[in-house]
RNA sequence: GCUGGCGUGGCUCAACGGAAGAGCAGCUGAUUUGUAAUCAGCAGGUUGUCGGUUCGAGUCCGACCGCCAGCUCCA
């Protein structure tokens, strides 16, 4: 029985073993150690690295090193898990009091002489008995915990490295040398399993590559993130302010920000106005008993505000827009020659977010969502679920998000008591999902579990600049709130029949959706959305006036255009626009005043030459091309 | 909400339990400037809030508010 390992060297291919290489293999389905021994002629496959599965065994090895130093440092640590995760691992441990910054070094310095000592990993399967023995007699009451989970018949296997031992399903490198670049990152709280009822286990966070190079520029990475960071880049560039007393998580949007909303608005009203929607507007509150035949008040109440009394009656402040367009839906008889009805608005809502969660513009109380709902018949129900994929997918890209993730995001199958509505209804809405986006040819991972209350979603997560995923649109069928209402639509049989209904939201929130933005471009937005297109630099004071016209004149033309009229160097002048980011700085001294030109400077083209305003117009012009709102009517 | 860390001019950060400071930004003046920081001066603070310990609190203790890293949740 050779194993992965000799059957590489069998084929004279050693060499490719080790952390630049081969790290893993795969057989019959299966991750398994290098070291595990196949049956004679078994062809594994070869995993490196840059296999996602090679990956993760590279990063749990990691783990259990980091568990190892952690153990010979703090001998009374009890081990919760250590899985791989995306960029790195973590591990869990109880201990009596919080990892300081001094120790998280010490363990790392512990961490790497465990590397340097090359200890050999070894996998050992063992009965349960045994397995709980061992951790009840070390006092590993997480791991006897995880033990006694195992379902019946499991195969329980240890892995060895010098005086460490885990519990671990594996699979691992052959050994600790061959972890090359490690770092322990951070350390936080983390519940037991996740569950604020359980203890609080002090979690480890750390990552490791086969080659420094890739550690340096994952931390570079972080770095980048860091420095793009909205809430940073927000008060920088002058886009948007958070008050505390005003209260957590309520947005104030400056002018500057607010131009980059309003464009970010505007262009979303064109396409829509486009592809057939109607534009609506409805209340901030309504009465509790609207509520309540919706079923938030029973299903989403933990993320409502309490009610106000308004002359005895209870009203509530709303967190979603969904009742209202069904009220508005019920205001008259439609006919199925009615349907659709695609009904957009930007619905500012609000909803109760506990304290610990709130993150910027990522994660508020208050919020506008660019939201729409469409009645349709069942039978127009696939043709308009791929219309929203096609405006979503034109939306997101017109935004610079060319990549995206997309989940189909389905009932828990073993816990329907969650979800409201029969198994019939939620069968057909998520079958109309899948076949919308098998239509479209869109490729889909399923979640199951991931479903709102109410319905089945899909649900788009953006990639970003840096690789990172922002929540983009989702789309949800919903059999259930037209069932709760009673909505009806006369067919052409005289009779009534039901109305479907689509959830759905291309950007999210305006909030989000412009944090992400700012963090996908780094605040150097493009010159459609930039608050400030062009900024008038003069050389001195006696070119102000001919600065002013220009402006005047670049104002006119609809152009975002201000003047720089400090008495400073051009250099200070031109650094300030550049920390801005502003696109297009304008250089007017002697000779353009002369020859009624302007010297163009872009931000990351830099000196482009003199031209004359018009020529630079004429650049601006085909720069926006087909951004409706970006560009003020012409005329 | 929970665990840990943190809260000092608009921003970034100093200050052993013993007189609240610097740089940037702002304002005033000088300078009249040609593609990433000209010089000088001025102003700016009840050290998040409330209470306590102390002869004395930015510093120590408590509560609350907020922020940060997570847990959980989500647009």
């Amino acid at each position: 029985m050779p194993s992965a390992l000799e059957s590489l060297r069998s084929q004279g291919r050693e060499r490719e073993a080790g952390p630049h290489g081969i790290v893993a293999a795969r057989w019959q389905g299966q991750v398994v150690d290098l070291t595990r021994e196949l049956p004679e002629g078994a062809e594994p496959e070869f995993l490196t690295f840059a296999d996602p599965e090679g990956a993760n065994v590279y990063r749990h090895t990691a783990a259990h090193v980091l568990a190892q130093a952690v153990k010979r440092l703090f001998p009374e640590a009890k081990l919760g898990i250590g899985p791989a995760i995306e960029d790195g691992f973590y591990y869990d441990f109880d201990v009596p009091r919080p990892f300081t910054p001094e120790d998280l070094a010490r363990i790392e310095e512990e961490a790497r002489a465990i590397i340097a000592a090359d200890y050999p990993i070894r996998r050992r399967e063992v009965g349960r008995e045994e397995a709980r023995d061992f951790f009840a007699s070390r006092g590993e009451t997480y791991k006897v915990e995880l033990i006694d989970e195992l379902p019946e018949g499991a195969t329980i296997s240890l892995y060895d490295q010098g005086e460490f031992t885990d519990l671990c399903a594996g699979p691992h490198l052959p050994s600790t040398g061959w972890l090359a670049a490690f770092k322990v990152l951070h350390a936080a709280g983390a519940y037991w399993r996740g569950d604020e009822r359980n203890p609080m286990l002090q979690r480890i966070y750390g990552t490791a590559f086969p080659r420094q190079e890739q550690l340096d520029q994952y931390v570079y990475r972080v770095e980048e993130a860091r420095r793009r960071d909205h809430r940073r880049v927000g008060r920088e560039l002058d886009l948007f302010s958070i008050h505390e007393e005003a209260g957590a998580g309520l947005v104030f949007w400056h002018p500057r920000g607010g131009v980059v909303r309003q464009i970010v608005e505007d262009f979303w009203r064109a396409e829509h106005r486009r592809r057939g929607y109607d534009i609506v507007f409805t209340p901030h509150v309504a009465r509790l008993d609207l509520w309540k035949v919706s079923g938030h008040w029973d299903w989403y109440r933990e993320n409502m505000y309490s009610p106000m009394d308004v002359e005895g009656v209870e009203y509530l402040l709303k967190p979603m827009n969904c009742p209202f367009h069904i009220l508005m839906y019920r205001s008259q008889t439609r006919s199925y020659r009615d349907l659709p009805l695609r009904w957009a608005e930007l619905g500012t809502v609000y909803r109760y977010e506990r304290s610990g969660v709130l993150h910027g513009l990522l994660r508020v109380r208050g919020f506008t969502q660019d939201d729409a709902h469409i009645f349709c018949r069942p039978d127009q129900l696939q043709a308009e679920l791929v219309g929203v994929l096609d405006l979503a997918q034109y939306m997101v890209e017109s935004f610079g998000f060319s990549e995206y993730e997309i989940m189909l995001s389905v009932r828990d199958p073993a816990n329907k008591q969650k979800y409201i509505g029969s198994d019939e209804v939620w069968e057909a809405a998520e079958g109309a999902l899948l076949a919308a986006l098998n239509q479209k040819e869109l490729a889909y991972v399923v979640g199951e579990g991931e479903a709102k209350f109410y319905g089945p979603a899909i649900d788009i997560t953006l990639k970003d600049a840096l690789g990172r995923g922002w929540q983009g649109p989702t789309i949800q069928v919903d059999f259930n709130l037209p069932e709760r209402f009673d909505l009806t639509y006369m067919g052409e049989d005289n009779r009534e029949h039901r109305p479907v209904m689509i959830h759905r939201t291309v950007l999210g929130s305006m909030e989000r959706f412009l944090g992400s933005l700012i963090e996908h471009y780094a605040g150097a937005f493009p010159t459609w959305l930039a608050p400030v297109q062009a900024r008038v630099i003069p050389v001195a004071d006696r070119h102000v006036p001919y600065g002013r016209q220009v402006v005047e004149k670049l104002a006119r033309a609809g152009v975002r255009a201000e003047g720089d009229w400090r008495n400073e160097k051009v250099s200070y002048k031109i650094r300030a626009a550049q920390l801005e980011k502003i696109p297009y700085m304008l250089v007017v001294g002697d000779r353009e005043e002369a020859s009624s030109q302007v010297a163009v400077r872009h931000r990351s083209e830099g000196d482009l030459g003199p031209m004359s305003p018009d020529t630079f117009l004429a650049r601006l012009r085909e720069e926006c091309a087909g951004r409706p709102g970006a560009w003020p009517a012409m005329p």
